[in-house]
DNA sequence: TATGAATGAGGTTTCATTCAT
DNA sequence: AATGAATGAAACCTCATTCAT
């Protein structure tokens, strides 16, 4: 891993621990096993950091979710697997989902195009798309439904999170997520 | 307005934003027309000054919530009541709603207790488990119900204020909104 | 003294020592018995000290230069006298006077409007514009007279201050130098 | 050019512009095209670097200066030679010029021999010396003489750079510069 | 000769907080 | 209750310099 790598792993791990403002740059250098000037040879100030962190994650779980579209037909399957694809990589990357949540409430979120801040949905885009067109789902903005789609996911997300369950109810509490998920989008 | 007042309204506008860190006591102060030692006459720390704006807003919240609850028994309008009363207290009042959502995203939260975090939503809590017991919900765990019904308010909040919309858009996508949370929620 | 003048008198000292680049803000501080948060609520930035220091010897020059002119009808007695009274002035604040220098061929120049650049020259200025229109001084543009004056007095400055010289070597030179000056400028 | 060159071109106008405490080693090699690196592999230090284009820039005006020296038996003309020669080097190399001046304001200053400080000024100095012995120029201590040419030079050089003058206007205050340095020396 | 990542000491500035008035 | 000068720890960042390639 290349010190530019070590300081963003570090990063990440301290931001979601203490907040960007809890986390001195000095820190991060230090846990990081570099030289404090080592961390701003490669990014130009903290936020930069900041701002470089959010996008390497939200590019790695783009390409994370484009690794599951292998074409189809049935959008149904597709979309909960998209469901299921999404919230395991959110279990699987805890600090990293946590830390899209932060950026995005934080105001270094103006520093990023919308552009960046969507591009993992494509796949989602495009199945909705074509789920509204072929009335498997409701008719409502492709915005509207992308936006409350990702707030569920989320609220699933804390719930998991916050109490620690077994693997067992953890899969149950996930079927019933996606469940009502499905219930508030599916055509009726 | 007593001076803790402006100071209180002050902060609220700063924190929403530049975030907790990017809002120096000193910046309160002079933007409240006040003296820099008389912020901290008030509220002996910059925490507590960012605890009690919580406290202050989610008691007005409470408060505003309260006044809808004229005991009930049919759930289904009493809920949907509840559901718009929220949605029009988050739009007249979006700073302070959008400060909840940034309180309880930063490491300020754990100063709270539960008590007061959930205390506005006592009125939703009944509904939901009398909507269960009367078979009208879903069956599912209530804490489940309420966080997903949180992110939903707050998907739709953020909807809402992304897109400047016309206050005929604006009511639509309420009602979609509503339609969506009522699909995801009840008994089939 | 104030805090703030102190400040300003241990910045004098060490930019003309270590010049401005060599001097830190917290060195000063620490000479002038403040914390370095003291320095900074006077002096929003180190930029503002070096200007402030400026403008304040030159509101202290100019001061001094206006407490010489006793209107007068003959320009010659009194043109010697303001020239006397100014390399007197360099030499009883020399850190002041090569303070002067020092600003005026820094970048931070810029900072400075003319007029606080040449506000203790209006005595003089007036004396010229007397002079020149009484045919005592050559016919020559006054802004050309006036730099050319200031370069021969910090000419003779510098000569003076780098020969350590006796009292009297001293009046000697202040003495050629006025003759030196005169002969430029005298109609003829 | 030669990367050096190109470094020390590139150094000439930054530390002019900026200062030396303004203007980064990393700057200057940005700006010159070249590598961080490469700037220590040709100067050891900053320092170094300051001082070679000090004498880079001396060494080159006194050359030029040299250019005009055919022997000479009379003093006055070959004295008005130098002094034009010098203002239009002067004007033709204002960054040099002004680099000069900034340079010997400066603490490097003690960096370099007073031969390196004076090389350009053996033709001027053996001119003066001649001059007083021939009685064309008045009897003072031959340092002094030097130290006011050279500062109405500067003060020449300024008041031609601050306004931005016609080609005419400029001759015009040229020639009025030499009529009173010629005035302040000559016997008389 | 040329490069540019890496360094770490040191600089400027911020800021929550205190306290005498 | 209100003030604002004073504090000093700690933050962010700069920069001359080194060194392996």
């Amino acid at each position: 891993m290349s010190k530019k790598q070590q300081i963003l792993a570090t990063a990440l791990k301290l931001f979601v621990t203490n907040g960007f403002h809890g986390t001195a740059t000095a820190k991060i250098a230090e846990e990081a096993g570099v030289a404090n000037g080592t961390l701003f040879h490669h990014f130009k100030t903290k936020e930069e950091l900041v701002v470089a962190l959010y996008v390497s994650i939200k590019e790695e779980l783009a390409i994370s979710m484009g690794s599951i579209t292998h074409a189809t037909e049935f959008i149904t399957p597709q979309f909960k697997n998209v469901y299921y694809h999404t919230i395991e990589w959110a279990l699987a990357n805890r600090d990293k989902f946590y830390y899209i949540g932060l950026f995005e409430m934080s105001p270094y979120r103006s520093q990023v195009s919308n552009e960046t801040m969507w591009q993992q949905s494509i796949v989602l885009y495009q199945l909705i798309t074509e789920g509204i067109r072929k009335k498997l789902l409701q008719p409502r903005p492709i915005d509207m439904l992308l936006t409350l789609y990702n707030s569920n996911i989320f609220g699933i997300y804390q719930y998991l999170t916050r109490g620690a369950n077994s693997e067992k109810e953890r899969q149950a509490v996930i079927n019933d997520g996606y469940e009502m998920i499905w219930d508030m989008l599916k055509f009726r």
